[in-house]
DNA sequence: ACTACCCGCGAAACCGCTTTCACGAAGACC
DNA sequence: GGTCTTCGTGAAAGCGGTTTCGCGGGTAGT
């Protein structure tokens, strides 16, 4: 049995017959240390059973081994399983790195609310923010030195790093397999067009669009906001605009759903007479009928991403934002 | 602009003319303070923007704010949004309380794991986990005095503080429902019933099930473990032994959808020839055609509730499990 | 052999706050 | 008026590490 009361430096310091310096430099690895005694430093550590006190090590050294995760907003975005997977991201790489990621799920409010007088207090290392309606933060958070990463593409990058899916690419990918099965006449419907990750979704798609020789027309583009309602709503507009329309990529799985089931309600067979691709591979592409065609995102990936990204930071590397790669799943639905 | 170096007591102390000692007292609320000096305090406080380094709090004082959520997993449980919004909720009330939430996701393993030696190193204030597979851990804790709560009923009650869903009363609930609307063959999908949580549901179900003077068919009850594909493979296996069941209740709502969507390939029409309900109200059972009449649980204030037992027994309070009322959520299924 | 460095190491200051302890003044009691 | 409490307060000792500083001895250069 470990004794009640945790050993500290004093008395590894002692069973070891070195100074507490010495068991501070074995401990943090300063290699200027003859290798006999800092072995006979690591045997009491072991037998001992000693664990650094992160408290007292955070005080002294000004390094808290905490790393913030941020969501600015309150409870809702957090109960998208999307954040969540991420977390779990950054929280094992991290992990991994003897780091601890402290969760604040709420608005950030001002320069000068709480989230943000905790960030700047020094009492974390670093800080990923998940999704930010506050760039004015950031900006007056990037002065403190505090590193940073943000999940998604900032719109004004202003050298921030930041990790992202590759929103382009899987559109692209997407629009690209309706296409090649032989759609004619393909229609978006796009997230909140005030993220950028919809606006990169939307110039995929137009890229392959174009790139099929197709002329984009008025109409075809519809702004959804990624809730289903949005994806019903707008392919109701559509099907009456273009009762031809052939293929929708929905810039979402949800959206998705939401055309799929419109279109089944006019009547049209989905994948025979429209088809549609989805983006995310959340679960509901898997459990609606018909199976949804979507683009993948490797959202752990993010977060291991976003995790690595700050350690680099910490470790004082330069670093470049990482863009994850995404999958074309395919299903029944195209 | 407030200044680059925060201000220490010392610097508080010297404006308000006072000691470093009565700083400290004021600022945590002794009121052994003549209140004009008190005043003063708070004056320079204001004045200098000060804000108390809780690193240094901690090492001092012993308590560091910080609170575990623990997930005994790796990264799929997480990924799950019921877990994502617990978490809110959690992380809601502790930061109204002034305490942050350290996550941590990852296997628990060993009463000597990583994770064990964390809880045990005293920079946490409480633990909060949410699943669990190892018994002995908390055990071990226990003996540690670390506060701590459990979501979930536990196997084992032992006296540790839980939070969890009326699971008895919301199945109760829910098989009422279907007795209600004419349903004489009832049939249940168990979720995986290792859990207390299933376990509760099945038995939730077989009170209203027995009230209403029906006798327990041998095959009505189909264990299944919470997943899409058990809920399909039940049902199908329920139709061939029990072609006239007429009413099914399943444990979560992906069971749910499962069982419907097999239904629907049977040629079975939801809800006229056979009526189901579902537990959770997941975003799926709004997606689903027929939407799913379900059980939902109020997650967020599930995640409250931990928090606020942790609160309670950080403040020495002795504490009773809480149980979060559900709502039966009628929709076209039942 | 003599000064000039460098290396390994311990003493001690320090990080910023909390808390014990003791002391003086003021009020209570007889 | 003298003794006993009570109350408000500051000095100072921690909390458990980290880090600077300087010392002694060995190596190198000449």
């Amino acid at each position: 049995m470990v004794p009640q009361v945790r050993p500290t430096y004093s008395v590894i310091a002692k069973a070891a017959g070195v100074s507490e310096a010495t068991v501070s430099r074995v401990l943090n690895g300063d290699d200027n240390v003859h290798p006999d005694r800092a072995q006979r430093v690591h045997e009491a550590v072991e037998k001992l059973g000693y664990r650094k006190n992160r408290v007292a090590s955070a005080l002294a050294s000004g390094r808290s081994g905490l790393i913030a995760v941020v969501i600015d907003d309150d409870l809702s975005v957090f109960s998208d399983p999307f954040w969540g997977t991420v977390t779990s991201g950054v929280s094992r790489i991290l992990s991994e790195n003897g780091l601890h990621t402290v969760l604040m799920v709420s608005p950030v409010g001002s320069v000068d609310g709480g989230v943000a007088h905790y960030l700047k207090s020094g009492e974390v290392d670093g800080a990923i923010f998940f999704v930010l309606h506050n760039d004015a933060l950031i900006d007056n958070l990037k002065k403190t030195g505090l590193p940073m990463v943000i999940t998604g593409t900032p719109h004004s990058t202003k050298d921030i790093p930041f990790v992202d899916t590759d929103n382009f690419g899987g559109a692209y990918a997407g629009t690209k397999h309706l296409i090649n099965q032989g759609c004619k006449k393909v229609a978006i419907i796009t997230g909140d067009i005030g993220t950028t990750a919809a606006k990169q979704r939307l110039d995929g798609y137009l890229q392959a669009f174009r790139e099929a020789g197709h002329v984009p027309a008025k109409g075809l583009i519809c702004e959804g906001d990624y809730s289903l309602a949005s994806g019903t709503e707008h392919t109701k507009k559509l099907l009456e605009a273009h009762p031809d329309v052939d293929g929708i990529f929905a810039s979402n799985d949800l959206m998705a759903a939401g055309a799929i089931t419109v279109l089944q309600d006019s009547g049209r067979l989905v994948p025979d007479q429209v088809k549609v691709v989805g983006f995310d591979d959340a679960l509901i592409a898997q459990t609606i009928r018909p199976a949804l065609t979507t683009i993948r995102q490797d959202v752990v990936a993010l977060g291991e991403a976003a995790g690595r990204l700050i350690i680099a930071q910490l470790n004082g590397e330069e670093v470049q934002p990482i863009i994850t790669p995404t999958e074309l799943i395919i299903r029944a639905s195209a």
